[in-house]
DNA sequence: TCAAAAAAGTTAAACGATTTAGCTTTTTAA
DNA sequence: TTAAAAAGCTAAATCGTTTAACTTTTTTGA
């Protein structure tokens, strides 16, 4: 059997198509005694109320908002960080009977989706630039998150301001100090910067970690030449491994290394520990993000905490308000056992 | 300026809009010059392509595909088993450029989307029933995995063998034995069992895995009352915790715990530790799922892996293949310490 | 009591495409 | 040379609603 169409109920019950919708959408439009003998007679009848689609098409609103992590759905679901931002957005999007498109950075375009979905939330700098300009380019309203896009909201926490003070809290003058860093040059694998050129991504949040840091550093008096820079093509375990491998085994070794995920420490931290280094005698370790796991290693991590639960709903909330404001969030230092 | 439709550039191509619409939609249906010529004009005049929204209407398919996760998305993106399930989705369906939809377990009503979806996916028994009967009653294709709905294909390890087995590894003649189970009654906190009806849903996995403990206890010859059987609401670390607690200081402890999932049987270990438990020695325990966390602790979880991963890959291909077929996945046992 | 205002419904034109059937024109086959 | 087949394109119907504009009926207030 066919599934019902509003022009069938109206024929049904001799009444007109507006009728119909009126009863379903717009109450006022109606008498409420005609309102409940329509809707009653609907739920007899079996039709459950206006087809989506065609209702998408017509009022060009679909109650989908498109979620842009940074980069593809494969890394990102389980990163620990994006994932409660996930929770976050999804949290508030259900109490105002939105939905969930998740949508991968990577993508060729989001022509695909932008005709229908009712916004944008973009997480984190899309690895493909692309992206960001079709984002910018069309009309509907876009909430950036950990990343910057001219003329539309962001919600960040102030990366540099931040990572200046970890940094701040594990220098010693004299120390010899690495960076684990995300996404600072354009390569597909773990390397050091050397002469690489930085990627310039505008605003990168990585690039503003990297920031603060060097301030911090240089207030102590301590230079860092950039072959003792790592950059990460992502935040994922596999690399962070290697990355730690790496450093640790570098000569002279670091003995304070700044990481700018805490996925990236707890490996380095784990790596360390099975080589039989003291941390935090031989070697100090900061984190950043304050995932949950990196209070519960031992010894705890040092590390900037942000809320990606929070973050998530102020992007989701800001994106249904319409407004057009940025927000910057609060963060906490956590001065764990890993810096003495 | 306002976005241009198929007809805009119909005009000012002097052609029918037929035709654009077949240059983007059936090459075979005109010329390749028109073709080109067609779509070189349509890149210059700034025609992105034909809306998606009215596509959807017209053409029945929006290339969305819906997954209905058990619970609260809250709950499931963080859920490490659940989330590398959508890692293995994501992955197929981005592979057949199709987007992908979360959607909660615990809404009301898949009204608001099955309209315009391709399809669902449906990961674990919805938490609110109405969802499988309202899946089961529309026509779109659904694949379910770890659970069942008549006449639709489902993907599943054989649960009940599986637990059999891990139990039998487990256990002597003579053990004093808790069950930590999930979902096995209705109620929204951890409690036992004692005389509570043991919920009713159809096929749920983790009765299964009941089955399967029992047949094992049966074996060995032990019996475990049913106040020795706990049932946590969630797969969360809240109730795990708190479950935990109860079984350890419940008098007299037992000496092995079967837990229905790494993420409890994790809880449990820690917590054991903390007391000052000797495991296996005094305590041994098992998991389920194969959880990458489990292979990490010391002494290291014993518990039946399946992969999640694979079980998304295989669902989303299941349902864009349009086949109706089950499938029986593979698990293994990876035999532990805490079983000594 | 009566004009003006408000309420309740209806009509018909969008929304922006796809697709079938049919009409020309060109190519092929005999 | 001509009939048949193929190619290329168009007109018009359709997908299932929403909504602006309009008509008719009812209510209101002076």
């Amino acid at each position: 059997m066919k599934k019902l169409t509003l022009k069938d109920v109206a024929k049904e019950l001799g009444v007109s198509t507006a009728t119909i919708s009126n009863a379903f959408n717009r109450p006022d439009q109606l008498s409420a005694s005609k309102r409940t003998e329509i809707l009653d007679a609907c739920k007899k009848i079996g039709y459950t109320g206006p087809n989506r689609a065609a209702q998408i098409l017509r009022k060009g609103q679909s109650n989908i908002v498109a979620l842009i992590l940074a980069d593809s759905l494969d890394y990102m679901v389980t990163d620990p960080v994006a994932s409660t931002f996930i929770q976050g957005v999804s949290r508030v999007l259900r109490e105002n009977n939105k939905h969930l498109l998740l949508y991968a950075g990577d993508s060729e375009s989001i022509a695909d989706v932008v005709d229908f979905v009712d916004g944008f939330i973009c997480y984190g700098a899309p690895r493909n630039p692309a992206l960001s300009q079709q984002l910018n380019q069309q009309s509907k309203p876009v909430v950036t998150v950990d990343f910057n896009l001219e003329g539309r909201p962001a919600i960040n926490i102030d990366n540099e301001k931040a990572s200046y003070e970890i940094a701040k809290a594990a220098l010693t003058p004299g120390d010899h100090v690495a960076i684990l860093g995300l996404r600072l040059i354009d390569s597909p694998s773990t390397c050091r910067i050397y002469d690489n050129p930085l990627l310039n991504v505008e605003s990168s949040i990585t690039h503003r970690r990297l920031d603060g840091y060097c301030e911090a550093l240089k207030e102590v008096g301590i230079t860092v030449d950039s072959d003792w820079i790592w950059s990460l093509p992502e935040n994922d375990v596999v690399y962070a491994v290697q990355a730690a491998k790496e450093v640790l085994n570098s000569q002279p070794r670091p003995n304070v290394i700044l990481c700018m995920s805490d996925i990236i420490a707890l490996e380095l931290l784990q790596c360390a520990m099975s080589m039989g280094i003291d941390v935090p005698g031989e070697l100090k370790i900061t984190g950043f993000d304050g995932i949950e796991e990196a209070s519960r290693t031992r010894p705890y991590l040092s590390t900037v905490c942000q809320s990606s639960v929070e973050k998530g709903m102020q992007a989701a909330s800001l994106l249904l308000s319409g407004e057009n404001r940025s927000l910057s969030l609060s963060y906490e230092l956590k001065l764990g056992e890993t810096i003495g």
